[in-house]
DNA sequence: CGTTTGGTTAACCACTTACTTAACTATTGT
DNA sequence: ACAATAGTTAAGTAAGTGGTTAACCAAACG
């Protein structure tokens, strides 16, 4: 998933779905390659979780899950906020004990 | 990087680095692959600013980067909400507007 | 009917990635 | 001084990625 949100191209579909549902050819517009390059990335996409399509007639509709969006978000989360928490009671701890400076063996 | 968070060699880099600092043999221990191996991942995270790493005597030792985390998940959650949001706005014009169902050229 | 149009599949190619082993450097413990 | 430790560099490789073109299929149009 976070391989899907590694592709520029990717990345760019995905803004564009954030606009609303698109077909597969509005999505390869501003892309600047060809439509199975597109369809490729398409399927990464949908692999990962991150876009749904339907294909109704000729034209494929694809749009956003959003649920997969907010997994990795938390995953991130998580993360970042547990490390912070380590840094404030790093700072606290410091700013009361003054830097013991432990000797060393052989300066 | 969203590509050095692709790789799950990297994210159990990072897990390990929630917990605080890490050497880099540290890192090493539990991911069954070679030291230059976890030096070259490890070089992956710094390019893309997740972890940065100073070095005394011969010990590397590595932290987390919360600034480039939030940076991530920032993107994320920008795209979700506003894909949220027109999903809202979406249901409530459905529940005032019954389907009305436009014709066909040709079934 | 025949022809666009929108999308798909297949085969191929250049480049990158994620490893490996081997050889090397610099610090630390005895 | 010597050996062990911690990490680095270099070079090679197998597999994966991102793109191409060409051929193809089915729905919509005239």
């Amino acid at each position: 998933m976070f391989h899907a949100l590694a592709d520029p191209s990717r990345r760019v579909m995905i803004e564009r779905l954030t606009g609303g549902p698109a077909t597969v050819s509005e999505l390869a517009r501003p892309l600047a390659m060809s439509m199975p390059a597109v369809v490729q990335h398409l399927h990464v996409l949908q692999a990962s979780g991150l876009v749904r399509s339907e294909k109704v007639g000729r034209v494929r509709t694809c749009h956003l899950e959003t649920k997969a969006l907010a997994t990795a978000e938390k995953w991130i989360t998580q993360r970042r906020t547990s490390w912070e928490q380590r840094l404030d009671r790093l700072g606290e701890y410091l700013a009361e004990n003054p830097e013991p400076k432990p000797p060393r063996s052989r300066p």
